[in-house]
DNA sequence: AGCACGCCGACT
DNA sequence: GTCGGCGTGCTC
């Protein structure tokens, strides 16, 4: 037995590899799955490196032996443990859960990891005798015959006849089973339509510009960044290569994996509410990494799946912050891509009609090719935004007599209205008329909205509900007031003024699955629907060709943000509602209810449109030193007790390493302090480069756990952070 | 994170 | 007398 040992990736949250001796006879590689003895536990690893000597201080039997290996060859490729490696340095998480993250679940215990194929069926020579002889009248049965007779064994999806069929073949002998793959259907695109100009000088430009390479597809609603996609993948199909798409959400903006599917035949879906069981995700992992796969498309966990011949990697909506994984390990599905197609020399391409401002800032400076389709495909005017100053004027529910009017015109010429309300439930706050006692959420800094439909209270934070009280509970007063309005409240007041309408709620109370929405876009596309009010549910993807009024219920929340971010996202949400809008007769028009008509931003966004407003707040980002123009990381602390979040912090603070750069904002309590019952607290660093934000990053995270007092707080790095609270 | 050990308060 | 509270130490 050779005295080396192996590296191997524990899941757990510590900050190191740990070593391991090697049972006699055992050979591993980096890559396998082991299970090891972890303090009194038994754990599955992964060997990140073998070979290692032994540390010649070590006591004797520090090291430990592997208890077997679990792969007889590596799970994980160098490739895939050098991603994880990268992952766990760059967002500053332990090894041991980034290689963790970055297997199926059912892959993560002592599972064997098996390919299930899929079954397939093909003729017998009894059943090619069978053909020529079974009556006409079996008709159902000589087709199925014929069919594998004509195709070659096929797997269950491609054969059209139902189940009592097959079975009855299968009985009779004329049909078996097999389990030799059967090739993986090449995909062939079908017929491609015929592209505009603008599509074909964004195809042209990737063509010329083949390998690595970023390219920002810049285009407007209606413009037909799908069609280039399709182009894309189409010819890294044709170079025998894999392709990964990444969407923000699978169920609600089917549309692309729909294309994607009537253009290149079956597609693989990953990620999260692909509807796939544990078994079915490791099946899809698996058949990723031999490279059988062709095409993935799936959410922001799926960029984290082996694909050794990765040939394009397409971000659809890369604005989107859903991208961006918000607790654990927390990294930008979008950054990683662009990371993974560098490695695998392929190029990326980011589409959206509202790019980040980060994304737009690499194309102005020409790191990203920037592939602009500034012209709809169908010759309809883009809709044009249109400020409805409310000063002054009385809001019943939140609507004025001019949005009130626009919408009574649009209806009465068979026009459909959407109505775009920022939150959801009946009133956002319920107060006492008479001695001004509100709602609060006894967890939360924060009121608890009234979800009047169902007579409740529920703070939007925490989850925390209680029935709705009908009189004041300080001083038993029937004058309870509800302030604001939600989509609830919308509605309701639409109902009542607009009674031969019929009003759609689109937000999560409404529907509560993607059957749900899905019925409701139907009637909405049938037109039986006249007027959609809905949260950000109903800003992606869906079109409808019978909308011509879109309207903004309160422009104003994101103006009086502390976030940075809020009027980048007030921007990109409006121009994507604004893009529901417009049918092909005659252009959408789009109001926006505002107290702010002189705002710079609002006025850029409607003079300019999002691109203008972009340029304006790529200025002010500059001259604040804020992302893209300085790189941040947030401490962010939570704790039972008042005091510690912001202690730890503290202790942090006075830990943080010296480097030219980079400053430290904070600790301050955070913007909502008190949440779920827990205070919260954040520092923030701020650093001109990246390379200063990570020598400080680096050393400063390993201290974090050594802080007396460490225990009781929860605390988590995120590094590029979206959200400052 | 688990899972141990360890040393002080109110129970059968 | 012990059952159990959570402080703190460690995991190759
Ligand atoms: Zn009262
Ligand atoms: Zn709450």
């Amino acid at each position: 037995m050779s005295g080396l040992l192996v590296s191997v990736a524990v899941p757990v949250p510590l900050y190191t590899a740990f070593d391991y001796r090697v049972p006699d006879g055992l050979v591993l590689h980096p890559g396998m799955r082991v299970r090891l003895p972890f303090g009194r536990r038994e754990l599955t690893g992964v060997v990140l490196r073998s070979g290692v000597e032994p540390d010649p201080a070590a006591p004797d039997g520090h090291y430990r032996e592997l208890l077997q290996a679990l792969d007889p060859a590596p799970l994980l490729t160098d490739d895939a443990l050098a991603l994880a490696q990268w992952i766990a340095d760059y967002y500053r998480h332990p090894i041991g859960e980034v290689v963790a993250a970055m297997l199926p679940v059912a892959l993560r215990s002592d599972e064997p990891a098996r390919i299930r194929h899929e079954p397939a069926y093909a003729l017998t020579d009894a059943g090619r005798a069978a053909l020529a002889t079974l009556p006409a009248r079996s008709l159902r049965l000589r087709v199925l015959l014929q069919q594998l007779a004509d195709q070659g064994a096929l797997l269950r999806a491609a054969i059209a006849a139902p189940a009592a069929v097959l079975r009855r073949a299968l009985d009779a002998h004329w049909v078996v089973e097999t389990v030799a793959a059967v090739a993986a259907p090449v995909p062939v695109p079908a017929t491609q339509p015929a592209l505009t100009a603008d599509q074909a000088a964004a195809v042209a430009a990737l063509q010329a510009a083949p390998g690595f390479g970023v390219h920002l597809l810049h285009g407007v609603t209606g413009s037909g960044k799908t069609e280039v996609y399709l182009r894309a993948i189409a010819e890294a199909l044709a170079a025998g290569r894999q392709v990964l798409v990444l969407v923000p959400e699978i169920g609600l903006t089917p549309q692309l994996l729909q294309r994607v599917r009537e253009r290149f035949g079956p597609v693989a879906v990953a990620g999260s509410h692909s509807g796939l069981s544990d078994a079915e995700r490791a099946q899809v992992w698996l058949r990723a990494a031999t490279g059988e796969l062709a095409i993935v498309v799936g959410t922001r966990s799926a960029v984290l799946l082996p694909l050794p011949r990765l040939g394009l990697v397409i971000v659809d909506e890369e604005h989107d912050v859903s991208f961006k994984q918000q607790d654990g390990l927390r990294y930008s599905a979008r950054d990683v891509a662009v990371l993974r197609a560098q490695r695998a020399g392929a190029p990326v391409l980011l589409g959206s009609a509202t790019p980040s401002l980060e994304t737009l800032q690499h194309a102005v400076n020409g790191r990203y090719q920037w592939l602009r389709l500034p012209r709809r495909v169908r010759q309809v005017p883009p809709p044009q935004l249109q400020l409805l100053d409310v000063r002054g004027l009385h809001l019943q529910d939140g609507l004025s007599a001019p949005l009130s009017a626009a919408i009574g015109r649009h209806l009465a010429d068979g026009g459909q209205v959407l109505l775009f309300v920022n939150r959801r439930g009946y009133a956002p706050t319920l107060l006492c008329h008479d001695c001004g006692w509100s709602a609060q959420c006894r967890h939360c800094d924060s009121r608890m909205t009234w979800h009047r439909g169902r007579g409740r209270l529920i703070c939007h934070h925490c989850g925390a509900r209680q029935a709705a009280p009908r009189a004041c509970p300080q001083c038993q007063s029937r004058q309870l007031l509800a302030l604001g309005q939600g989509t609830e409240r919308v509605e309701e007041a639409l109902r009542e003024r607009f009674p031969g309408a019929r009003v759609e709620r689109f937000d999560s109370d409404r529907l509560r699955s993607l059957r749900q929405l899905d019925a409701l876009l139907r009637d909405t596309r049938d037109g039986l629907v006249n007027i959609l009010v809905g949260t950000q549910m109903l800003a992606k993807g869906h079109d409808f060709a019978g909308l011509t009024l879109v309207g903004i219920v309160d422009a104003d929340q994101a103006l009086y943000s502390v976030d940075f971010r809020a009027l980048e996202r007030m921007g990109q949400l409006l121009t994507q509602v604004a893009g529901r809008a417009g049918r092909a007769d005659r252009p959408g028009e789009v109001l926006v209810q505002t107290h702010q008509p002189e705002h710079p931003a609002l006025r850029r966004l409607v003079t300019q449109g999002y691109d203008g407003l972009a340029e304006l707040l790529l200025t002010e980002r500059q001259i604040a030193g804020l992302p893209p123009y300085a790189y941040l990381a947030m401490l962010r602390a939570e704790a039972r007790v008042e005091a510690d979040a912001i202690g730890f912090l503290q202790a942090a603070l006075a830990q943080l390493p010296a480097v030219d750069g980079v400053q430290a904002l904070g600790p301050v309590p955070a913007p909502m302090e008190r949440r779920a019952g827990r205070y919260r607290a954040q520092l923030l660093l701020q650093s001109p480069d990246r390379s200063s934000l990570h020598r400080v990053l680096k050393p400063w995270t390993l201290e974090l756990d050594a802080i007396p007092g460490a225990r009781g707080v929860r605390w988590s790095l995120d590094v590029d952070p979206i959200d400052l609270y």
